[in-house]
DNA sequence: AAGCCCACCAACCGCTTCCGA
DNA sequence: ATCGGAAGCGGTTGGTGGGCT
């Protein structure tokens, strides 16, 4: 049985059961509700029907009046929610996302983040909840695979790399940038002939959120970024992998780049900065550097879930 | 066959932004 | 300038179905 079926609804949702309270207790209300006008849950044929005439007529504005003309007893949010996830044509209801559709949504969150309107707006027939979901999806499932290669092994990854720039010609442009930053910690440290800005970032935050402190553009705008792994020496220079600033895209750039020119010259690096436990491991994704911009989430999609057991522990700063 | 886990997805909520009076 | 309603947005929840043990 679907509760949709039956009009209900989900969490603490009021519940409409043929104009009466239900006493099955699989049923639940919320009483600050008025559960006697609102209905809430899966949405009928007939309350489509309904809706796709009122849109036909007056176009999909004037939500709220579809209640207040008792043509459905749905709030006018539900109502414009229905239309624009569902209803809407040319919704590509049920179809799973493309290759280049995943590619283009990883590639405008590291530019625009958690904007999932705006990059629903490069991709036809796609809503910013169907964006949402597909990268949820996508955040757990990666999150899953990190997880499972840390349990196999008694060896972690668990310190943090360090991400090096050179510091901001203000403290008012250092701060900015790291307010912009998200779970991320900094410290200044006086590297005597250049300050450094270090910013210590764990692995994860690194591969599963491109938008995060790595790829910040302002932050990294004008500057080049280096990276190295905790477990190197500061001033070996082979370990030091670096960002070219004039790859990563701006905010301003409104991704005027064809997305195959888009790609983080980190990449290549990021090996260096694992190291040695990479060795032995086939890199699958090398040759495709041509054919398919390489991203964060693409860089960790294509190695085999076995490679993770190959990461070496990461010692601490103080063990240096 | 049953139970568990997970991916996927619909729909909700709270907050913010927009816009007209 | 301000206020209130409507619309938009992002985070979250919870149901369903498929695969696996």
């Amino acid at each position: 049985m679907k509760w949709g079926e039956y009009g209900v609804s989900r969490g603490v949702c009021g519940v409409v059961m043929q104009g009466r309270r239900s006493s099955c207790s699989y049923h639940r209300y919320d009483f600050d509700d008025d559960f006697d006008e609102i209905k809430k849950g899966s949405w009928k044929e007939e309350e489509d029907e309904v809706l796709i005439n009122h849109v036909k007529k007056y176009g999909p504005r004037d939500w709220s009046s579809i209640r207040s003309k008792g043509l459905l007893q749905r709030t006018g949010k539900s109502c414009r929610l229905r239309w624009v996830n569902k209803l809407r044509p040319n919704l590509k209801n049920g179809v799973k996302f493309s290759g280049e559709e995943e590619r283009t949504v990883i590639e405008l969150q590291g530019q625009f983040g958690n904007k999932w309107a705006r990059i629903a707006t490069y991709l036809s027939g796609r809503t910013d909840n169907d964006v949402k979901n597909f990268w949820s999806s996508r955040q757990k499932r990666l999150a899953r695979i990190l997880r499972t290669s840390q349990n196999n092994t008694t060896r972690t990854c668990a310190s943090p790399l360090i991400l090096e720039a050179p510091k901001l010609s203000s403290s008012k442009e250092h701060e900015e940038s790291l307010s912009k930053s998200q779970s991320c910690s900094s410290s200044y440290i006086d590297n005597s002939d250049h300050m450094m800005n270090q910013v210590h970032v764990p692995l994860e935050d690194l591969v599963m959120t491109p938008n995060s402190i790595a790829f910040e553009p302002n932050m990294l705008m004008h500057h080049q970024l280096h990276i190295r792994s905790a477990t190197t020496n500061p001033n070996d220079e082979k370990k030091l992998g670096i960002i070219e600033s004039s790859h990563i895209p701006t905010h301003d750039d409104d991704f005027a780049l064809p997305l195959e020119n888009q790609e983080f010259s980190i990449m290549p690096n990021f090996i260096d900065v694992l190291g040695h436990g990479f060795d032995n491991v086939e890199i699958p994704y090398v040759n495709r550097q041509i054919e398919k911009p390489l991203t964060p989430d693409s860089f960790i999609d294509d190695f085999p879930l076995d490679m993770f057991e190959h990461i070496e522990p990461l010692q601490s700063p103080s063990q240096w």
